[in-house]
DNA sequence: CCGGATCCTACATGATACTG
DNA sequence: CAGTATCATGTAGGATCCGG
């Protein structure tokens, strides 16, 4: 979050820790990153980009950002040309994925329940 | 989900499990009905508001409607007069609250980690 | 009491071009 | 390679009025 942590986009306090947790891994594209992080090894700006297929720039560097405020992931910046950067998993950040890994199973079976929903995202920890 | 529930908002497939179950507990107050909901008693229309406090007539009948489209809850109509509307969690609506429990769980310890962040909503289900 | 129909605004996301 | 700055756009959320 590029605002205050204790601030939502909209200004307002972020007092529950139910949305509070749904903020840190909310949005398009940051419940994705964090999956792919998830192997706990290291990874580079233009490896998740590749992962992801279609982020731009922008919201790539934003949505690593966020979760960098929110302490979820390490930027590790090394002074190399061409220039490196790697972001992994904070401890905090690893305690989020069970959480990521108990709602993907929630949603298998709930898009199991409806037959024009079958096919899944190709980073959801789910799909290991 | 007013429209179909393969798709979000923006008419892209909802394709991914942990994505899918975030859209139906996201939001601004959907999180908050289910939380309500949860003592699993049939709550009325009035009632919910009443709990949500600031939330208008328009969002909480998109919200109730979203909820009963993704199969959460239920949605009983007593032709009376004046006209009486009851709604309770359904099956699947249930085995959605031990996951809101652990994200509540997980957000309050995060959130005692910013030492600026310290309230908590009074309908979140962690505060019980 | 409940909810539909409009209209409106703020902001999340995206497209593009540019720096070191 | 990584990130920034600027501008454009779709839509979630809200305000208000109306109808049964």
């Amino acid at each position: 979050m590029s605002k205050s942590k204790k601030e939502n986009f909209r200004g307002e306090e972020l007092l529950c820790p139910i949305k509070y947790c749904m903020d840190i891994a909310g949005g398009k594209w940051k419940s994705s990153i964090l999956c792919i992080l998830a192997d706990e090894k290291p990874h580079r700006n233009s490896n998740i980009k590749r992962k992801l297929g279609n982020i731009t720039n922008t919201m790539l560097t934003q949505s690593l950002q966020q979760l960098e405020d929110a302490g979820m992931i390490t930027r590790t910046q090394y002074n190399e040309v061409p220039p490196r950067v790697e972001y992994s998993l904070t401890e905090d950040g690893k305690s989020i994925i069970p959480l990521l890994v108990q709602m993907g199973k929630w949603g298998s079976i709930q898009m199991e329940k409806h037959s024009e929903i079958r096919s899944y995202c190709k980073d959801c920890l789910n799909t290991k």
